[in-house]
DNA sequence: GCTATATATCGATACTTGCCAATATAGATA
DNA sequence: TATCTATATTGGCAAGTATCGATATATAGC
């Protein structure tokens, strides 16, 4: 799954409980939940949002108890939803997370 | 998909960016926003939060263009994630909002 | 260039899920 | 009881996805 526009490019800045999502609105906000509603990608997104400098993605594979390229697949998911940032640092990939993207999240789904 | 356990009972009352989630509450919390990822059950819901009573079933059919059945299996899996509640009233059934549902998934997301 | 290592992609498979048509269930009313 | 209506369930199909082994790519160091 890709998500072309980042989720804090939501429309709607109310919550989702004030007014009735339109159609589009809800298309996006739910790719967001849809990207934290695997177990594995929410481990992983918490392992990354659990250090302050992020994560190399090598120090992520063994704590998920998953191979390399399913780690790789999810951590794609969550870069391309704009959750996380990514990072080169010679031969390793750093990734961590976008604050942002969850507060619009989180905006929402506050009463 | 079925969730035994209400979303209010995940032990992890702090958010997801502050200590990495351990594997049981990542299957609950994965859980609320797996039922929150699909547009149109995140529609559903939004149409009985914004009205302060809750919603008649027979009223959110049409809006969300898609067939009763659909309709109902979607309001079972919110019901069953214990994201609204259930009401029969005479011949219809009135779906409101837990709101201290949703409350204790955006505390686990707000940086 | 060659080798080693870190990460990504590919291909296949098993499982899940959103959807609808048809049917069942349950309450209201006569 | 019979009938009408609102909602739920069943069965099946099509599409999506989580997973892994094998392989490709990219960077570092020699």
């Amino acid at each position: 799954m890709s998500i072309m526009t980042s989720p804090t490019d939501v429309a709607c800045c109310r919550p989702v409980t004030e007014a009735a999502l339109d159609d589009a609105s809800a298309i996006q906000l739910a790719a967001v939940f849809a990207v934290l509603g695997d177990p594995v990608r929410l481990r992983l997104f918490s392992l990354i949002a659990s250090l302050p400098d992020g994560s190399c993605a090598c120090d992520l594979v063994e704590p998920l108890g998953r191979s390399q390229p399913t780690v790789s697949h999810h951590l794609k998911v969550l870069f391309e939803s704009g959750l996380v940032d990514r990072e080169r640092r010679g031969r390793w990939i750093w990734y961590s997370v976008r604050p942002e993207a969850l507060a619009s999240a989180s905006i929402l789904i506050t009463c």
